[in-house]
DNA sequence: GACAAAGAGGATAATATTAGTCCACAAACA
DNA sequence: TGTTTGTGGACTAATATTATCCTCTTTGTC
C-alpha cells in the first residue's frame, strides 16, 4: 500500500523542472544526478510523463523535459496516476473488474470512500503549493 | 498502491466470524472454503489476526478462531494494519524511516495528509456497519 | 555530411514482494 | 491412543518493481 519508487521519481522530477524557468528544458541526464535516480529509469518514467500529457520532450542536442502545464495545474494525484494508473484500494475498484457483488458490496464501497478522501487531498496539492512550502 | 489479497482474505475471514454467533468458534478449514481461500495461507493470515489481538484461536478437536472484540470495535483499518502494519503511503512516511528532510519536507507534509485522511475513513467503518449494509 | 547529444524503445536481468504449499509438531479433546 | 485443529518454519512459485544494456531515431552543430 505504498506508491511505488517510480511515483517519487516522478514526483521529484516534476518539482524539478518546475523550479526550473517557464519553458526551459532539461536533459534527463541532468534531473538524474540532481535527483540521484537511475538515468535509463528515468527515462522511461518521463516517458509515462509524456503519455499523461503532464511533460514534453524535445530530442537532440539541447533537447530535454519540460512542463506543458503550469505548476499550479499540475497534482500529486496526476503524477501518480501518470505512474501507476488509476488508484485502485483493491482490484474490486480497478476499472473494469468485474466483480459480481460490486457496487452493493459494503466492502467496495468503504473501501471506495477512503480512496476518494485520499484521492481528494493529492488532488489538491499542486506542484505549485509544494513549490511554496505549501500553506 | 493496493492493499494486499492477504489483507482482503483478512476482512473476509473477520466478517465470517462477525456473521457467526458471538463466541462461536470458526474453523480454519471452514472459513477456507466459505471463502475460498487457501487454507495454509489463511493460518498464517489468522496468525497475524491474533496478534493484533483481533481474534483468539483455540486448537484441538472443534477447535477454531473467534472475534475477541465485538464487530462494532473493529475497523477496516485494524484489520488492515493488521495485516500490513502501520500504513505507509511512501516510504519516508514508515515509522522509523530517517529521512534528513522529514517532516519540513512538503511532499511527506502532503502524502501524510493524503493518508491521514484515508485512514480515518478505513477507521470509521466497523465490521457492525458493513455487516448492516452501513449506512 | 559527419558527428555528437539527446530521447525512444525493446530486451533482459536483478530484486523484492506476495502468494501459496508442505511438513513436522503441539495442544486439546474424546 | 488417536483424531482434530492450530503453530511454525522452510521452501517454492508467481508477480511486480527496479535497474541495466543496447540499438535506433531525431536534432542540432561543426
Amino acid at each position: 500500500m505504498q506508491i511505488t519508487r517510480q511515483s517519487e521519481y516522478a514526483i521529484r522530477t516534476v518539482l524539478e523542472l518546475a523550479k526550473a524557468p517557464v519553458g526551459e528544458l532539461l536533459s534527463a541526464r541532468f534531473i538524474s544526478e540532481q535527483q540521484e535516480i537511475p538515468e535509463d529509469f528515468l527515462k522511461k518514467t518521463i516517458k509515462l510523463l509524456v503519455l499523461a500529457d503532464l511533460v514534453a520532450t524535445q530530442r537532440g542536442t539541447n533537447g530535454g523535459v519540460r512542463l506543458i502545464k503550469s505548476p499550479r495545474e499540475i497534482t500529486l494525484l496526476d503524477v501518480v496516476t501518470a505512474i501507476e494508473g488509476p488508484l485502485a484500494l483493491n482490484v474490486c475498484l480497478a476499472p473494469g473488474y468485474g466483480c459480481p457483488n460490486q457496487p452493493s458490496c459494503p466492502v467496495s464501497r468503504i473501501l471506495a470512500r477512503a480512496q476518494k478522501a485520499m484521492a481528494d487531498e493529492l488532488g489538491k496539492a499542486s506542484l505549485a503549493d509544494i513549490l511554496n512550502g505549501e500553506k
